[in-house]
RNA sequence: GUCCCGUUCGUCUAGCCAGGCCUAGGACACUGGGUUUUCAUCCCAGCGACAGGGGUUCGAAUCCCCUACGGGACGCCA
């Protein structure tokens, strides 16, 4: 794929292919940001017609838990984003566990100790960095440190223009027990996987300096980096960039509160890009075209969560039927108000009338809990209000006698309202709504719901009789 | 403390690079109305921002400088 948006240059043969990667390390849940982190990048490379890889950053032995792994894998393939290399897949650059890589470090290892960049110091190995050396008390650290006048390094970033920074400390890549440290594999991997583009978090644009030394240090081509916006923790949870201990910060609440992946996606999407048109609700095909890295937004973002319920309950109001059934089952059935083979007939009519009402899957249960059982909630409030005007009990009496009159076969929206009509009249009214909020409490409990004669319908001649009828016998009068 | 990045409605953002079309547009949220019962739906309306100061210019949200504020980094974490 070659969209013109990539531009011409990039399509010509021998012009090298967009390689980006998404490197998470498996010490914690899978939150917000680096979802978003990953779809920035898996964007862009479904944008230029590149390469995905997932590589797995586990060099620290302490932290890592392979039970994490697994929430990366199904956090990234709920919201659909596919890798073309890395774990359970496989490629030409691998292995994609740092852990596996040791023989490949100790070659640049290696390159670094022959061309005299590196010294061992308290066991650990450090790289040294060329410049003017002086010793200086350090406020940070609170101690006398040995500094270095490094010649400034220039980071290119798609986002943000030139950066200028300099390091001024030699740094660890070599831990006392052997291992190497993020800085230098992280290099190394991305020079040997042939990464042609670094988009990550802000957090990182301080370490690029220490990457471009590194860089340099190999006499390898320094990626062209995207240093994305932070997305900051809400102010109720306290200062600073949202972390994954942060209420609603893990893609798995979403998943486990039956979002669909596609609005939660979108919304991620635009969480420090936009299309520049006003466009929100757009699907993948539309995102992966317009998609661009200089249109990122350079200031940090906070995450609205009810925006984003909003995008999920649009895109939940489109689905056809059929497709809102198959999403709706499993959260029935979790709830236990239908059985794993519950008719879907019957299903699909009940959610038809409650698609476009409710706001989230989640909620579909409270909404729609007496089309399935007689043991539903009685909203007492709403029951009050009704039984203080009119005379419910004998309104309820006629409602019953004249539904009674219908037949199964005649159970019908308009046979029915017919019945309601023909009710009003009989007592001089033009419509029959002092009929209708009495004979709703009575079949669902509540005072609100899906229209009135259509539920009917759906409820069915028997059930709605019975509860009619019921509840006319427990009112007094 | 040092260095780096940022700053348009409460929130996400458009506009800024190529200064006038901006009495700053959209969306979420909020408030108020309406939708032949109800409603978590739908429609309409309202509220509401260029961080502050200086400069350049006929003209600045847009260019430059300073200040303030916010964020990040400074680990033998990634």
């Amino acid at each position: 794929m070659c969209l013109p948006a990539a531009g011409v240059a990039s399509c010509f043969a021998g012009m090298t292919e967009t390689r980006v990667r998404f490197a998470p390390s498996p010490t914690g849940f899978f939150h917000i940001g680096s979802a978003r982190t990953a779809l920035f990048n898996w964007l862009y490379a479904r944008h230029t017609g590149g390469t995905f890889v997932l590589r797995i950053e586990d060099t620290d032995q302490e932290r890592n838990r392979p039970e994490f792994l697994q929430i990366i894998y199904n956090s990234m393939r709920w919201l659909g984003m596919d890798w073309d290399e890395g774990p359970e897949i496989g490629g030409d650059y691998g292995p994609y566990f740092q852990s596996e890589r040791g023989e490949i470090y100790q070659r640049y290892l290696d390159k670094l100790k022959e061309a005299g960049r590196t010294y061992l110091k308290d066991g650990a190995l450090y790289f040294r960095l060329e410049g003017e050396r002086y010793t200086e008390y350090d406020e940070y650290l609170k101690a006398e440190v040995e500094k270095v006048k490094a010649a400034p390094v220039e980071i290119d970033d798609a986002i943000r223009g030139k950066v200028v920074r300099a390091e001024s400390r030699d740094f660890v890549i070599c831990r006392a027990d052997g291992s190497p440290t993020f800085h230098f594999v992280n290099v190394v991997d991305d020079i040997e996987m042939k990464i042609t583009h670094v988009v990550r978090g802000e957090d990182h644009l301080s370490n690029t300096s220490k990457h471009v030394e590194l860089f340099h240090a190999f006499g390898a081509p320094v990626p062209q980096y995207a240093h994305l916006p932070l997305i900051l923790k809400d102010p109720q949870d306290g200062k600073g960039k949202m972390s994954k201990r942060d209420r609603g910060a893990l893609i798995e609440e979403y998943q486990e509160r039956h979002f669909l992946p596609a609005a939660v996606r979108n919304y991620l999407a635009l969480l420090g890009w936009s299309p520049k048109d006003d466009r929100e609700k757009m699907d993948i095909g539309e995102i992966i075209e317009k998609f661009e890295l200089k249109d990122i937004q350079k200031g940090a973002a906070r995450f609205d969560e009810k925006k984003m319920a909003h995008l999920n309950q649009e895109y939940l109001k489109e689905l056809p039927v059929e497709t809102y059934a198959w999403h709706a089952r499993p959260v029935l059935t979790e709830a236990g108000l239908i059985a794993e083979d519950a008719d879907e007939d019957y299903l699909q009519r009940v959610l038809a009338l409650c698609q476009e009402k409710v706001d989230a899957l989640q909620n579909l249960p409270s909404f729609t809990r007496y089309f399935f059982s007689e043991d539903y909630p009685k909203d007492e409030k709403a029951k009050a209000k009704l039984l203080k005007k009119g005379a419910p009990k004998q309104r309820l009496a006629e409602v019953h006698a004249a539904l009674s009159q219908l037949s199964d076969e005649q159970w019908e929206d308009e046979a029915i309202n017919q019945a309601f009509m023909d009710l009003a009249q009989a007592h001089g009214q033009e419509k029959p709504f002092q009929w209708w909020p009495i004979t709703r409490f009575a079949v669902s409990g509540t005072t609100s719901g899906p229209d009135f004669v259509p539920m009917l319908t759906v409820l069915g001649r028997e059930r709605v009789l019975a509860r009619v009828q019921r509840f006319h016998d427990q009112l007094e009068g």
